[in-house]
DNA sequence: AGGCCGGTTGGGAGC
DNA sequence: CGCTCCCAACCGGCC
């Protein structure tokens, strides 16, 4: 046999998961057993996700994350299995273990689902390099998002959208968004080989040596309440999706944020990590509404789905959009700095039941539902602890099994009134919100058992309550439940005062500075802002 | 240029 | 309970 043509036969393409762990609508997964090597035979495929084995502070990750991922991964290596080739995990940094993989494999196509997130461009950019180096073809395709947040732009004449309203105007002037691809039944023939496929280096890691490897003790684990993968993506899809009235009706203001069942989908961990599409779920959602009443968007289920984009967009497009200082979009906030305020609000304890039920909820399940999110984080920010939003952005970074870049740094600032929402004298009362849809605090009692035997009437407000109640109670304020950290009474009013002067000063800074550069040199920060200045 | 409109989800008073 | 209006206060988009 001619041995060129047998390293023809060897040659190999990788699929590299990263977000998008799924085989329906997965574009780019498809190039990677569809594509024919310039001698018209298919590529002998390797499917690959690469884990940093190392524990590293700066992924913030707690362990509910983890195990969301640790489950994406099992499911992923059955699915894959089941058409006969599997998933190889490898252990390293992506830019050291491309270059040997590339020449093990005698690689020639790499394919990867378009990331738009800054740390994810940088690598991406950097084993792009090495693939050309190695002689390698990179195709990336756009699947994490309906929409290409470039063409978007590009439809606004370049400029970004910067209300949601906005957005909606530019996308309805495009076309439809990508229909989504079914999942292979079936991968060709060719392009699968038996090496490696009982190869345990290449095994997906056990929950607890995942765990371990980064530093958790897995007896902390607490009950998985969604657990991870496209399977369960699916699932959970279809079990709303049946529900039809309740898709029509929809409107995302209404849901409650303190029911003791989520009172809306949870299926964004699954978006999350690309285990459920968003092409996917649109088209769903179109199907199952059909000609029927419906609402719309911003607070139908589609209108969520828009938002998603929205904020992808314009985190693609700004510069430093998960910061304050640098991100032309962000009111500079002259934040406090309040060390004890923010351990406080972290582990649930600063003495307001709503606020803490909520935080400890976030920390012990992994998800907690918008309005919740908006209470905690206006508590935070600019209603009660005068706390910058990126403090708060790494806690629900850390904790959420959704941690979205885009959505997290975009509604962190909404939250805190430093970009796209601008009422800030609109501030959540941590004791009253609640109260409108849970009114005997039966949430409060589920997060803080402390506080289980608290008459209906004091439970929002421990600390107002009779020290005799507290008493019967078995829960005295101080004691078995902190004291509050702030008096919103006293600090709310304060804080509004505050935010109108933090206007004030950035709209002065951002005439200053344009006036300024033009005699002194702008540093090269200062550049980036000017270029992106969204206009 | 400047004014008007509307903004996914506030709270409270008054009817 | 549901509706409207007010609250000093905002902004981006549009005309």
């Amino acid at each position: 046999m001619n041995p060129n043509k047998k390293d023809r036969c060897h040659e190999t393409s990788i699929h590299w998961f990263r977000k998008g762990m799924r085989l329906h609508d997965n574009p780019a997964f498809k190039l990677s057993y569809e594509l024919k090597t310039c001698c018209g035979e298919y590529y002998k495929l390797r499917p690959i996700y690469i884990l940093d084995p190392y524990f590293r502070k700066y992924i913030r990750a707690g362990m509910n994350r983890w195990r969301f991922l640790q489950q994406s991964l099992v499911d992923l290596d059955l699915t894959l299995r089941k058409l006969g080739t599997r998933l190889y995990v490898i252990r390293g940094l992506p830019e050291d273990v491309f270059p040997d993989l590339f020449k093990k494999w005698n690689v020639k196509l790499l394919t990867f689902e378009l990331d738009t997130e800054p740390y994810a461009r940088k690598r991406d950019e950097q084993i792009e390099t090495l693939a050309r180096q190695h002689g390698v073809k990179v195709d990336q395709k756009v699947s994490h998002t309906m929409y290409n947040t470039e063409l978007v732009v590009r439809a606004n004449r370049g400029s970004v959208p910067m209300t949601y309203q906005k957005f909606l105007s530019v996308i309805n002037s495009m076309p439809d968004p990508r229909q989504p691809i079914p999942a292979p039944d079936k991968l060709p023939s060719e392009c699968l080989f038996d090496d490696d496929l009982n190869n345990c280096e290449y095994d997906v890691p056990t929950l607890n040596e995942l765990l371990t490897l980064k530093g958790f003790d897995p007896v902390d684990l607490k009950p998985c309440l969604y657990p991870g993968g496209e399977k369960e993506a699916l699932k959970r899809l279809e079990e709303y999706m049946e529900k039809k009235s309740w898709v029509c009706k929809f409107e995302k203001p209404d849901t409650s944020p303190n029911s003791l069942k989520p009172s809306t989908t949870v299926l964004s961990p699954y978006m999350k990590f690309g285990c459920l599409s968003a092409s996917h779920f649109y088209y769903r959602l179109k199907e199952v509404i059909g000609n029927s009443p419906h609402t719309k968007p911003p607070v139908s289920l589609i209108g969520q789905l828009y938002w998603r984009e929205f904020y992808y967009t314009v985190g693609a497009a700004t510069p430093n959009f998960d910061k304050m200082v640098g991100n032309p979009i962000c009111c500079q906030v002259p934040w406090d700095d309040n060390p004890v305020a923010l351990e406080a609000w972290t582990n649930g304890k600063t003495g307001y039941p709503f606020i803490d039920a909520i935080m400890r909820q976030l920390r012990d399940e992994g998800w907690i539902h918008h309005l919740a999110r908006h209470s905690v984080a206006c508590f935070l920010t600019r209603g009660d602890l005068w706390i910058s939003w990126e403090k708060g952005l790494a806690v629900f970074e850390e904790l959420l099994l959704d941690a979205d870049w885009s959505m997290n740094a975009g509604n962190w600032m909404w939250l805190s009134a430093s970009a796209f929402f601008h009422q800030f004298f609109r501030v959540y009362s941590p004791v009253v919100f609640g109260k409108k849809t849970d009114k005997s605090g039966d949430y409060i009692r589920k997060y803080i058992p402390e506080l289980a035997k608290y008459p209906d009437q004091y439970i929002y407000e421990p600390w107002l309550a009779p020290k005799s109640i507290q008493e019967r109670a078995g829960c005295v304020v101080g004691i078995h439940y902190p004291k509050r950290v702030v008096i919103h009474e006293d600090v709310y009013k304060i804080n509004i005062n505050k935010m109108s002067l933090a206007y004030k000063t950035t709209k002065a800074d951002k005439c200053g500075s344009s006036t300024k550069s033009k005699n002194a040199p702008s540093s090269s920060n200062e550049k980036n802002v000017k270029k992106a200045k969204h206009k």
